[in-house]
RNA sequence: GCCAGUGUGGUGAAAUUGGUAGACACGCCGGAUUCAAAAUCCGGUUCCUUCACGGGAGUGGCGGUUCAAGUCCGCCCACUGGUACCA
């Protein structure tokens, strides 16, 4: 993933880049065309922020971090393309995603609704959820206010269900971001019924739609709950100035779903009444803050009898609790004084529908509404439209038109790109285009007419949901993409924080579905290989310049050199684990380096040959052996389980038997081992350690540079083995090892295990009940 | 709250398919080298017990499955990420 140019090179990127420039390399060395290439992801809320804080325009201070930035990923060496670099708030590259939204408009995937956002009374701004402090504005202290704003939306649930199916696909990803992405689309199956409203005279009021998951419990809803933003909760207040003020209160609570979920559960008998569609009881209509308008209809049918927080609900506010469900087997507790039942069961107290499980239930209540036109069964997502407007400077504008006589008018393709004014002042009001006349007043290119220009900019995962297509492409001037796009796509690998789980890596699959539908790419998913990147930690939490622990690679660079830097990041844990940070630990990987540098620099270099007609002395035999079981190990380290730490281990463990084995005198046979230890480390260590390895491996005797060497090959031969140790184990505790020829037939092993002292100790005064043996491992003696 | 993950020596970690827990490093201790120090090299280093040989305990906690559990299952605790306007 490409990194938001803050300013600084952080070591979560030198991470994240490390580890993709060493895979990339290693490809290389595989013999695969690699394209690595890098970019910013240059939108976004810091740069307005440093603008009102230092008086420097967003724009300037982005391009100047940028250049920055470039280079110190310079200075550790990456491998990248630098020819294809993109920033994304340079209108070459947002125009294509303005034209792309107008054609999203073109075929209805994009619409305008009232959407809540977080209002700052006093600076008279839109805040981030992030600047919302304990309720409060972070500049003003004051309190926020829920405020609905009409905003734009792309109709990302339209391709819900496209985008778990596809999850499938993907078993190139971790398998707990696939479970993330699944939870968070929340495909549900369950009804829809609707509850007639008592004396309600507005045919739009009516009727209450429900969506439940659980409509075998239909028989024992006691109260319904609306959100307090539900229009029948609006009609209400009308008459009811404590309902205006429950809802009022509702109102200072922050946009956020953690927010409402955490906070106390809260509500208000509205005084109306609904209809029960089966019993036609009069059931009370309560306001509820838990209730999101978001999600659904915005009303619930309450069970306090089998849904845990309608119950707590009922004992608060002194509701009905009507069991309708019993627990199918006897050792299921259930307990409605102490909490409701939740399970599902077989049901009771229902009428007609009495003794059927919860599947029967299901089918039954279903069919049972839907004769009666009062319900039935839908296929319900917990996933939301992608809103893409924000009231902010720092983004790319939306192509809109705002004419009175034609509505929303997309800006035609000839008009675009709609550049953003980079030469402006900020205050802390918010976004200045509202102020820019030059900006907002234009001519309807419909009819002609005086209009005005959308304001508002889109969210910044606009920009990074298609950065990696662009890359293929971005000296295309006539055209979004073309075919050397999927010349390249999908990314064989993609590597980014865990972070990105969820919002990112799911607006970019849907994106890419978009553009695969316009016909600018034809792959499905845009990423086969995703890796992601644990945090790098400093005395055990994430470095944040707020705690003070951060660490800036560049004096380290100027120190150690970047191969140290590079080499410790990528020995200190795996890929997709957490990274303490150790300073003495980066001492240690440039200590390694040293001695790597003196063990070759004290070998004489000579050119590898034959070692078939050779006949090896058992000191060479095991150099070797060892050899090429580190490359073996090294190379499924590297393709396979991406475990870096692993790999840079078992090659230290190679160079300390060649330093032993070096220590004594040397023949020419030797000298040859030697030789072919140390190539093949180099090669090993080459895609982490680049700047090193190029020299020693010239050194070493070899014309062309490293990066063009291929990856070193096993030679099976020399791994043949003819012992095996093999573990003693009396009741599963190892007592004593053993060293026996690999062939060795069980009953002598058997007998072999019996006879050893230190396992007689332990047997003699027992009896054996099994001899298990594991061959090749070991052999557990059970004795009893 | 909900979703996902993590938890192993003094520290970072390793143990890949249920089969030797602690590879490789850091740190520390001891030694060599040095006038001395730094650097470098060699050796030791999970804890308890033992002069030693050995023995016992041990992978966040409690329980379970198995000849055998860091690894599988159940419950619990702590921490981390996400939670739709930070990116």
């Amino acid at each position: 993933m490409f990194p938001y140019p803050s300013g600084h090179l952080h070591m979560g990127h030198v991470r994240n880049y490390s580890i993709g420039d060493t895979m990339a390399r290693f490809q290389r060395m595989l013999g695969k065309n690699v394209l690595q290439p890098m970019g910013w992801d240059a939108f976004g809320l810091p740069a307005e922020n440093a603008a009102i804080q230092n008086k420097v325009a967003p724009a300037k201070w982005t391009y100047g971090n940028i250049n920055y930035m470039r280079e110190q990923l310079q200075r550790l060496g990456y491998a990248y393309d630098w020819s294809r670099e993109i920033a994304t708030c340079h209108p070459d590259y947002y125009r294509w995603e303005q034209w792309f939204f107008t054609r999203l408009f073109e075929k209805g995937l994009v619409y305008k609704k009232e959407a809540e956002v977080n209002w700052d009374p006093v600076d008279q701004t839109v805040l981030a959820n992030e600047q919302v402090i304990d309720g409060r504005g972070w500049r003003s202290g004051a309190l926020v206010e829920r405020r609905k704003i009409p905003q734009w939306f792309i109709k990302i649930t339209d391709f819900a269900q496209e985008l778990l199916d596809d999850l499938e696909k993907l078993d190139g990803w971790p398998e707990k971001v696939r479970t993330m992405q699944s939870n968070w689309i929340g495909r549900s199956e369950g009804v829809e019924l609707d509850f007639e409203v008592a004396n309600e005279n507005d045919a739009s009021l009516q009727t209450l739609s429900v969506y439940t998951t659980r409509p075998d419990t239909l028989l024992g809803v006691t109260y319904l709950a609306l959100a307090a933003q539900h229009p029948l909760a609006l009609k209400a207040a009308e008459s009811n100035p404590a309902l205006v003020k429950f809802i009022e209160q509702q109102n200072n609570i922050k946009v956020a779903e953690a927010e409402m979920a955490t906070m106390e559960k809260a509500g208000i008998d509205t005084g109306l009444k609904a209809l029960h569609p089966i019993t036609q009881q009069q059931l009370p209509i309560y306001l509820a803050n838990f209730v999101l308008m978001s999600y659904g209809s915005g009303a619930v049918m309450a069970v306090p009898a089998h849904d845990q927080r309608d119950w707590e609900f009922a004992k608060k506010y002194g509701l009905a609790i009507a069991q309708v469900i019993k627990p199918e087997s006897e050792d299921e507790i259930c307990d409605l004084e102490q909490q409701a039942f939740v399970s599902k069961g077989i049901l009771i107290n229902s009428g007609e529908f009495d003794g059927l499980n919860f599947n029967q239930a299901f089918e039954a209540i279903a069919k049972y509404l839907g004769e009666r036109g009062k319900g039935s069964k839908k296929v319900n997502f917990r996933l939301r439209d992608w809103g893409v407007s924000r009231q902010r400077y720092w983004g790319s504008p939306i192509p809109i038109i705002n004419c009175e006589a034609c509505g929303a008018v997309p800006v035609p393709d000839a008009d675009l790109p709609v550049r953003l004014p980079e030469d402006i002042d900020l205050d802390e009001s918010g976004s200045p285009l509202g102020k820019l006349a030059e900006f907002y007043k234009v001519n309807c290119p419909k009819c002609g007419a005086a209009a005005t220009r959308e304001t508002d900019t889109f969210d910044t995962f606009m920009e990074s949901s298609w950065y990696y297509a662009r890359y293929a492409c971005r000296d295309q001037t006539n055209a979004m993409l073309d075919e050397r796009a999927d010349y390249w796509l999908p990314v064989d690998q993609y590597i980014g924080g865990i972070e990105h789980a969820i919002l990112h890596l799911l607006y970019a699959r849907f994106f890419h579905k978009l553009m695969r539908n316009e016909g600018l790419v034809n792959s499905d998913e845009p990423f086969t290989h995703l890796l992601t990147q644990g945090m790098v930690l400093k005395d055990g939490s994430k470095m944040s310049k707020s705690k003070g622990n951060t660490v800036d690679p560049l004096p380290l660079i100027e120190k150690y050199g970047a191969d140290t830097v590079r080499m410790f990041t990528m020995f200190a844990s795996p890929p997709d684990q957490s990274l303490e940070w150790s300073d003495s630990g980066v001492e240690g990987s440039f200590r390694f380096l040293k001695r790597l540098w003196k063990i070759v620099s004290s070998h004489e270099p000579l050119a590898l040959g034959d070692f078939s007609g050779l006949s090896l002395s058992a000191e060479q035999t095991q150099l070797r052996r060892k050899t090429h079981q580190t490359i073996q190990k090294v190379s499924d380290d590297y393709a396979r389980r991406h475990t870096f730490n692993t790999a840079i281990a078992a090659t230290m463990e190679l160079l300390n038997a060649v330093s032993r084995f070096a220590d004594s005198e040397q023949g020419e046979t030797d000298k040859l081992i030697i030789q072919e230890a140390l190539e093949a480390s180099i090669l090993m260590l080459a895609p982490i350690v680049p700047h090193f390895s190029h020299v020693l491996w010239q050194y070493l005797g070899h014309a062309e540079a490293v990066i063009d060497a291929p990856w070193p090959q096993v030679d099976e031969s020399a791994l043949k083995e003819s012992t095996a140790l093999i573990v003693l184990q009396v009741n599963g505790k190892v007592r004593a090892k053993i060293e026996v020829a690999k062939d060795i037939d069980k009953a002598t092993l058997e007998r072999l295990a019996q006879e050893h002292e230190s396992i007689k100790k332990f047997t003699e005064n027992g009896t054996v009940r099994k001899i298990i043996i594991v061959p090749g491992r070991l052999v557990n003696i059970v004795v009893s």
